[in-house]
DNA sequence: ATAGTGGCCGAATGAAATTCGGCTACAACA
DNA sequence: TGTTGTAGCCGAATTTCATTCGGCCACTAT
């Protein structure tokens, strides 16, 4: 599966209904995107170019942002995982916090409903370099409080599914640990 | 790039420490994983068979856990983003409350340190959806309290990266609304 | 009715993944 | 200090696959 990047342009204008073919296409493709479309085409019953111009419609479209390889964040290095929330005196979006988006530990921004204004997403080295990026947050202007919540330990972690999807595997400790079962 | 997932298999064990050549491959991989081995071996300055070598590696000892299309969820009936934080009475780690892992909206949980025992990160179609959810989490035993954080925006939302590797882009709605700047 | 259009198919072509044999550099060991 | 083994790399060869092309069918609107 080559589907090239480089026509990967939100055209999030022209978007059209996803049909069931399509959103097959989607959880075939968010589960493993190295299958041939031959393959893929097999899954959903359409011939290789068929899915061929389906799948470059979902990128032009930008239903399919890119195709990127998911790595394992403790293994390159990053053990701490954290949420991070940002309480501001006035409405906290300004250029100096939002800039904590340079720092590559940080995932996830979001301005949030509820008892804090902002909540971040940061996969760090170690609580030293969490409190190094506690620092910056902290001297931006308007910032009151933060409250970090450190992960201790994950049991499932994926990225968003289309509806009806298959499930991601939930992670080994988490079965060993818990004993869930795999269906509802 | 068809770096077949099939051979995927998280031999975490045997893992030897990455060197400046797999972390700038996984950097590469990571922002996108489309492109020919040749393409890639150019940039890391190896030949195509040493990287494909490399990644077959990098699969096998589950650094890089799969190759995927990464999905905007809002094109595909997921507009509501929340974070929730459930309170339970015991160490909330039961059966009943994991299969929660069940439902597709449900991408994330983790057990944190903090005033809250499990978070969960949850992409639904709406909030009746959440709702639902909610009510299922409450059904489990020995939970107390949950509380919501609805996400209003997102500013940035990226899968892990490897250290010192590019950035994302930050959302274009981001940049409009906050004019951040692009580099620290 | 009929021209236009969107979406599909099968075949053909070109590009890329994958395999293979050999080479070099380094390490363990006698 | 020589020697054997091994890990990792390269270039060439093979095979698989992405991508293109022409034609067909069904549906729509004029």
């Amino acid at each position: 599966m080559a589907v090239k990047t480089d026509d990967v342009h939100p055209n999030t204008a022209s978007r059209q209904p996803l049909d069931r073919l399509d959103r097959k296409i989607l959880s075939t493709l968010v589960e493993d995107a190295t299958q041939s479309y031959a393959e893929l085409g097999r899954k959903v019953g359409l011939s290789a170019p068929a899915v061929h111009e389906r799948v470059k419609r979902l990128k032009r479209t930008g239903v399919i942002r890119k195709i990127a390889a998911l790595i394992d964040g403790e293994a390159v290095d990053k053990n701490l995982l954290a949420f991070v929330h940002v309480d501001t005196s006035g409405w906290g979006k300004t250029p100096e916090l939002l800039a904590v988006a340079e720092h590559p530990e940080v995932e996830e921004i979001h301005t949030v409903a509820g008892d804090t204004c902002l909540l971040l997403k940061v996969r760090a080295r170690d609580a030293r370099a969490l409190e190094g990026l506690l620092a910056r947050i902290y001297s931006a202007p308007g910032v009151i409080a933060t409250r970090s919540y450190v992960v201790l330990s994950t049991y499932l972690e994926r990225p968003p599914q289309p509806a009806h999807s298959v499930s991601w595997p939930v992670l080994e400790k988490w079965q060993a640990n818990a004993g869930v079962s795999s269906q509802p």
